[in-house]
Parts: C-alpha cells; sequence; structure tokens
RNA sequence: GGAGUCGUAGUUCAGCUGGUUAGAACGCCGGCCUGUCACGUCGGAGGUCGCGGGUUCGAAUCCCGUCGGCUCCGCCA
C-alpha cells in the first residue's frame, strides 16, 4: 500500500544536514538510495537533488516506521519524519557530505514504489546507450545533478553580468527563412503556404544585427540553434549559443567586455583567470600550432625545416618544397623512448590527416641521433635538423612534409596526441586565448569560389578593402575567435555596416546583386537607413560548460542530448507522422 | 559519404586457433543478522550471445550483410 502526500512538508534537503540542525525535527522526501538491513535496524540511505542523508529504522524505538521500511526497495519515494542526531565520533562517514549525522526515523510514508532500475544510480558505470534510452534515471546521478546545476549557475552568471553591463536580452524568431551557405538548414514545411519552408535558425545572426539598425545598441540572448550536420563529441544538431551584438565598438572593446564574465564563469568552479587574455593572429597560430584553436596548456611549437633543406636532393621532401609545401617538426621532450610501435601509432594520426608519412629523429641520452632519414639524408643533416628543432638528448622529433593544410593537420594531431599521452595537461589550466585577424575568405577547389571564411557580413579589415577585388585570398578580416585548452568557444566579428561595402563582398563571392537582392534584400534596405558601426560574438554555451564540468562530451551537460546519428533513443526521435499529417503539409514521401 | 571500435544475464564484462549444460561480479528475489554505510552471510531465479543469411557434422566464436552505441575524417558561413 502506498502513502499520500497528505499534509507532509518537507522541511529540509536530504544533502543539506549537518551537525548544526542536530535536534532538529526534519520532514525529508527523496529516493531510497540503498537499504541495509539488520533485522531490528534498518539503515535507509535517503537521496535527493542536494545529496544522500542515512535514516535509522529502529525497532525498538518505533517498531510502526521499522516495519514499513522493510518494504522499501531500490528508488521507492519516500517521506521520514525523524530527528537528526549526530553520529558518535566513531560512526561518522566522512565519504557522505552528511556523514557526521543521521535521522532517526519516527514515521516513514512510501509515496511511490520503483520498478528495478536497469542500471544502479551512482553505481558501475552504464553505457551511453542504456544512460540514454532511461536518461531520466540517469540525471539523478550525482555527476550529472551537478553538471545540469552548473549550467543553469553558468546561465544565471551571463545574464546577470550581461543585464549588469547594460544588455538587453531579445528573443527572436525560431522560424525563419532559410540563408544560403552556412551549414545545412533544418526546415520546417509551412501547412499555409503549400510547398513553402521555413528554417530553423542556425544563429541569430542577421537578427542582431538589424537589432542594432533598430538602436538597441547592446544585445544578446540565451539562443537555441540548429544546424543539420553530422555529430561530434562537441556538436549536438541543437545547442545554446550566448549571442551577443554591440553598436558602436571596435574588437579591443567587445574583448574587454567579454573577458570579465569568462574570469566570473571560471570562478563557478573556483579556478582562477588572468587578464587580459592573450591574443595571436590566425597566421601566427597557423604556424606555431598548426590550428586555428591551439591548446597552449603546453608548448611543443611546431618548428619550419624548409630552410635547413632548401637544397636537399631527396625526392620526397624536394618533391614537398618544390610544390609550395613544407617540411616541419615538433619535438617531444624524454620521446627518445618512444618504440617502434609507439611510433606506428603516431604516424597512422598523422595519417588519418592526410599525411603520407612520419619521419622522427632520436637523439639518444648519451647524444647519439638516429633517424628514419638517416639514409635519406645523411648523418649531417639529421643532425643538423635534430638541433634546428631544439631536439636534445632524450628527445624525439616528429618530421612531417606535404601541403601547408595537410602538415598543419598532422602535427596539430600529434602535438595534441602526445600531449595526452606524456601528461603534459594541466587540468586546471584554463587557458584563454583570442585569434584575430582570420583571413575573409577561403577559396573552394571543388566549386572554384571563394566562400566567406565566417560569414558575408565580416567586416574586412580597413587596410585590406582596396585588395577586395584584386587579390581576394590575402584579405585579412575583422574576424576573432575565443579558445579555450584548445576548444573553439566562441567566434564573432565586427560587420560590414555600409551599404557600398557590402556590395563589394556578395561580388566577390559570385553574389549578383539581382542574387543578394533576393536572399539578404531586407539586410540590404536596412543598410540603407542608418546602420551603426557593430559586431559581436556567439559562445557556444554547451561547450563552455562542458569544459567547465571537465567532461569530454557536451552530451554530458545537456539534459537529453541526441545520439551521433542524432537520433533521441529516450522519446525515439525522429520517428514517422501520420498520412493525414503529411497531406495538410502537402508533402508527399518519395521511394 | 568514409574509417575504426564495440554489441553475450537487468548492468559491467570474460568466454583463445569452432567442440558437452555459455561463466564472473554487481544488481534482483527469499532466509538470517542491533551500528551498517559498496554491510555481511546462506540459498535462488535470471540468456533470441543485436538481427538476417552463409560455411560446417557442429557457430557466441569463422565469412557476408544489416541495425545500433561511441570516436574520428569529410561536413559544421
Amino acid at each position: 500500500m502506498l502513502d499520500t502526500l497528505g499534509t507532509l512538508k518537507r522541511t529540509r534537503y536530504c544533502g543539506e544536514l549537518k551537525p548544526d540542525h542536530a535536534g532538529e525535527q526534519v520532514t525529508l522526501m527523496g529516493w531510497v538510495h540503498r537499504r541495509r538491513d539488520f533485522g531490528p535496524l534498518t539503515f535507509v540511505d535517503l537521496r535527493d537533488r542536494e545529496g544522500i542523508v542515512q535514516v535509522v529504522f529502529d525497532e525498538d524505538k518505533n517498531p510502526d516506521a521499522h516495519r514499513r521500511a522493510k518494504d522499501l526497495r531500490g528508488e521507492f519515494v519516500a517521506a521520514v519524519v525523524g530527528k537528526v542526531v549526530m553520529r558518535e565520533k566513531e560512526k561518522y562517514n566522512p565519504n557522505l557530505k552528511t556523514g557526521r549525522v543521521e535521522v532517526v526515523a519516527k514515521e516513514l510514508y512510501i509515496l511511490n514504489d520503483a520498478k528495478t532500475p536497469p542500471f544502479e544510480i551512482d553505481g558501475a558505470r552504464a553505457s551511453e546507450d542504456v544512460r540514454l534510452k532511461y536518461r531520466y534515471l540517469d540525471l539523478r546521478r550525482e555527476k550529472m545533478q551537478y553538471n545540469i546545476i552548473l549550467r543553469h549557475r553558468s546561465l544565471i552568471t551571463v545574464r546577470r553580468y550581461l543585464d549588469e553591463h547594460s544588455f538587453c536580452e531579445i528573443e527572436t524568431p525560431q522560424l525563419i527563412r532559410t540563408t544560403p551557405e552556412g551549414a545545412r538548414d533544418y526546415i520546417v514545411p509551412s501547412r499555409i503556404s503549400p510547398g513553402n519552408f521555413y528554417a530553423l535558425p542556425q544563429s541569430p545572426q542577421i537578427f542582431k544585427q538589424l537589432l542594432m539598425v533598430a538602436g538597441y545598441d547592446k544585445y544578446f540572448q540565451m539562443a537555441h540553434c540548429f544546424r543539420d550536420e553530422d555529430l561530434r563529441a562537441d556538436r549536438q544538431p541543437e545547442f545554446t549559443q550566448i549571442d551577443i551584438e554591440m553598436s558602436f565598438i571596435r574588437q579591443d572593446d567587445l574583448f574587454k567586455t567579454i573577458e570579465p564574465m569568462m574570469v566570473e564563469l571560471a570562478r563557478l568552479i573556483e579556478v582562477k583567470v588572468d587578464l587580459p587574455f592573450p591574443r595571436i593572429t590566425y597566421s601566427e597560430a597557423m604556424s606555431r600550432y598548426g590550428s586555428d584553436k591551439p591548446d597552449t596548456r603546453y608548448a611543443m611549437e611546431i618548428v619550419d625545416l624548409g630552410a635547413h633543406l632548401a637544397d636537399t636532393d631527396f625526392a620526397l621532401y624536394r618533391n614537398a618544397l618544390d610544390a609550395r609545401g613544407q617540411v616541419k617538426a615538433i619535438t617531444v621532450k624524454g620521446g627518445a623512448k618512444y618504440s617502434r610501435k609507439n611510433l606506428d601509432e603516431l604516424t597512422e594520426i598523422a595519417k588519418r590527416f592526410g599525411a603520407g608519412g612520419m619521419a622522427w629523429i632520436k637523439v639518444s641520452d648519451a647524444g647519439d641521433v638516429s633517424s628514419s632519414l638517416a639514409k635519406a639524408l645523411g648523418e649531417e643533416k639529421v643532425t643538423q635538423l635534430a638541433s634546428a628543432a631544439a631536439c636534445e638528448a632524450g628527445d624525439c622529433a616528429l618530421v612531417i612534409a606535404g601541403k601547408p593544410s595537410v602538415v598543419a593537420a598532422s602535427l596539430n594531431a600529434l602535438r595534441s596526441e602526445v600531449a595526452e599521452r606524456e601528461g603534459l595537461i594541466d587540468p586546471n589550466k584554463f587557458n584563454f586565448l583570442w585569434v584575430t585577424d582570420f583571413p575573409m575568405f577561403e577559396y573552394h577547389e571543388e566549386d572554384g569560389r571563394y566562400y566567406a571564411m565566417h560569414h558575408p557580413f565580416t567586416s574586412p579589415r580597413d587596410e585590406d578593402m582596396d585588395k577586395i577585388e584584386t587579390d581576394p585570398g590575402a584579405v585579412l578580416a575583422k574576424a576573432y575567435d575565443l579558445v579555450l585548452n584548445g576548444v573553439e568557444l566562441g567566434s564573432g566579428s565586427i560587420r560590414i555596416h555600409q551599404r557600398e561595402t557590402q556590395r563589394r563582398i556578395f561580388k566577390a563571392l559570385g553574389l549578383s546583386d539581382e542574387e543578394a537582392r533576393s536572399k539578404f534584400g531586407f539586410l540590404l534596405d536596412a543598410l540603407e537607413y542608418g546602420t551603426p558601426p557593430h559586431g559581436g560574438i556567439a559562445f557556444g554555451f554547451d561547450r563552455l560548460v562542458m569544459l567547465l564540468a571537465r567532461e569530454k562530451s557536451i552530451r554530458e551537460v545537456i539534459a537529453f542530448p541526441k545520439t551521433a546519428s542524432a537520433a533521441d533513443l529516450m522519446t525515439e526521435a525522429p520517428g514517422s507522422v501520420s498520412e493525414d499529417q503529411l497531406r495538410e503539409l502537402h508533402i508527399r514521401i518519395v521511394e
């Protein structure tokens, strides 16, 4: 028989009880975490959002409650009325936040029973598909409760900070017009307008710019965004951005506004961050780290060996260099210990990023140089390269040759792999880094045209304006990313606010005036009605919380995430719809 | 779209180059136990070896296909 809530009222959370509460009569409500039955004496760990406390049922003191407690099973929902008492010192449980007290039960109400859960809450770890299918049980786990509540605290911190700095949160539509370029849109059929579709926003980009035109000056929004692209550990089809836009500002003003907000967020997990954040240009980041989002918690910077190989006749390197390619290396401190197997594994990683192979140069503790390049280059040259790569006694240099993009990607991958293996990553470091001066355009071989690297509303740098038509590949943009520990946290730019500049950029992207007008007419119109200079940024909120929670996947900080194939294992979305629904929407399924 | 990896009891896993009745731990059910806290102890139940096909006298094991989880490449203005 189950009890009703009746007039019972919770007075405390289980997890908040401590010696201060000794002597207090409390009413607790929660889930049965564990039961330990000693016949006349039964212990029940009762759990709620704040934690666990031990409840004692003693046959001698309260036989009715004790008898009732025999029926309790894991995850039953119970209300306990009882008295908080200090435990004797030798009975403290240091593993429990509430371990110095316990509750002696006077009354027990069983508010609901529960099936045996498919996995133990906070027991041995279940696999992710089981966790996702029973997400409501998974979310009961202490770790998940911490993550979800940390997410809430982060959200509140952002909102409060931005409010205190005169930002105004404004919601923008979720049903919008599809926009060309960028990610694949999720589309929504219109019932009222047969054959037409809305798109879900990839970001509120254009709306926030229009809000600047409208004079709102400092805007933000915790914006839900949708991108129909393949998933990753740090990518979900729907996610949350901290979307920000400001008028009458330069890049510097924006950086100064954002940095203290990040400091406050880091404070949530008691991590100190120094101001101002370091800055690096895109081109420097690419040459020193091979990445536009370098992890600066460890050094292991990339060294260019090209100058030392200028006169080489080793065909592999000769061809690479002649084809405007590169030969570059990183040096692993203490890497001379790497076995053939280790080096093979690293080679596999480099190959995954397009490298043809990987060469190595080892310097033994005694100073002897050995290398996979010894035959091809000769001992003297290899020694010279080792010294160029600062490869000293006990170290190993890893060398990659090829196109710049492949060399960068491979060495970047090797760099993070080695840092992981060698334990070079200090988990308490939170290294923020601004990456600036991104190229304006990216050339796509297959389409034979330029694309905007950031988006087509990004302003070129003033000094590059005259190259838009003559040398688009050399134009740098007022675009910037915020990187944290090798993760791209946010991306933004100063926007174009003059009609003529926007026209030139569209043209450089191969959009005729007519096409531009049909796709972005309202924006072009708006630019003619007094648009202030403005710029902004958007942060991946899920990634931010993931890093604060020290998780490896954003799924761990999203209450109901999707799998790698974009499915929800709990609700079984996506699912089919009825014929009637399809008919109303003027949609027919083919094949 | 591609690559890798995993799929065996409710859960986490073991099960070798094919060979009697597919195991362990935890969980679950029942008994005993007055200070446990991952309680202990005695007993018990529990399996479409993801699914489909093939090879074989014989398949959890080998082969092919397929579905699903995870990771990565492509993709993600």
